[in-house]
DNA sequence: ATGGATTAGTGTAAATAGTCACAAGGATGA
DNA sequence: TCATCCTTGTGACTATTTACACTAATCCAT
């Protein structure tokens, strides 16, 4: 069903449709068309069907697609039908903000560790986590299997945590820090800088 | 020389050449290689070449390109050769960490005014600034002639908040709140959603 | 029941994006 | 000076992505 060879721009859309099939559901919505869709999310109608058609029948002919039939079906192919533990490292005031968002859980994803290496956070509390030492990064995470982690530490520390994350295991980065990260291909890198975006929208400005 | 058939891919790699190139100069690098730069950014040489050549000449057979002359055209390119004020909508926690983020006035983006619609809010100081009631938020905005605004409001505000960001002339939005905007043509939006891109990786997870 | 309207899924064509390879210009060192 | 080594810019080619158009299924009003 997931196959591999999925386009990843595919992929990328997919949390998109859920996100607008989600706010249907809250507003009651029972069906929706690709049409509909299309409009929420800014894609054509065509581009729907086929992402979806990627992985199986989702809808019917005349009708649509039933709104809490498609988001469970993106949940599992997405994989967020499940709950996600997290790693948060650098507890700075971005660090905060994040640890602090109620988003994260709403979605599955459920922030379980902080660390940070200065000794002005480490021992602090934020919500009913402890900040932990960096020093004991890779351990803790080894051992208790986490696969996500979020990155909010400053540039100069971003590779060598992002290194640490690597050897502890951690398969999938949200990394915050403006800087590219390398890491092996089985590593997957998100990348969220507001600079980025920001000069991606001045070059269309006078 | 900024035509505006230049695909957006493009566009969209250019502050990530940028970055890099800024990173160059700061370890002291005079020159560098479109080989060099693709391992860095994590792109090919060829594509780098490519993307550099829709806007001119800039690099020297045999030598490569001077990272200063380079960024200097990147930034008149990506239009940051300039302080771009903004106007930041929504002073909850996320508002309150955006606007202490020394990130954005390294890099001639400068918060100039904050707006909430919560009078918990509205009179507090963040920094320099005092935030005011959304209520102004138009008629503050065009009189400022403010282009670019970050949303970090409430999803059930943020299409509304938008509509108004229109009306008052803004021309760039990124929106951090997990909507889908609806704006005219003319209007650019980029989003931040770090559920999406989470989302995003774990599909690639087992 | 029936005809018209709606909408999913899909094969194909068109458009877009990326790779490759090479000519040409410039640097370097004998 | 001249031969060799680099590295850019670019045209041709390949791959990927999107748009289009059509069939088949379903709904709904009469």
């Amino acid at each position: 069903m997931t196959d591999r060879d999925i386009p990843d721009i595919v992929v990328g859309r997919l949390p998109r449709y859920l996100q607008a099939l989600e706010h249907l559901q809250l507003s009651g919505a029972q069906t929706t068309s690709s049409q509909e869709l299309g409009e929420i999310v800014g894609v054509s109608a065509a581009q729907i069907r086929k992402d979806l058609s990627q992985y199986g029948e989702f809808g019917k002919q005349g009708k649509g697609y039933s709104v809490s039939y498609l988001v469970h079906q993106l949940q599992q192919i997405l994989k967020v039908d499940r709950v996600w533990p997290m790693a948060l490292v650098g507890a700075g005031n971005l660090g905060h903000a994040i640890a602090n968002y109620p988003g994260f859980g709403q979605h599955g994803f459920r922030i379980t560790l902080i660390f940070d290496n200065d000794p002005v956070h480490i021992g602090t509390r934020i919500g009913p986590l402890t900040v932990q030492d960096s020093a004991r990064l890779v351990p803790v995470l080894r051992e208790k299997k986490i696969k996500i982690a979020m990155l909010t530490v400053p540039v100069r520390a971003a590779q060598s945590v992002a290194d640490q994350l690597v050897e502890a295991g951690v398969r999938a980065i949200l990394n915050y820090a403006s800087i590219t990260l390398s890491v092996p291909d089985h590593v997957h890198v998100q990348y969220i800088d507001p600079i980025i975006y920001l000069q991606r929208m001045t070059y269309y400005l006078d």
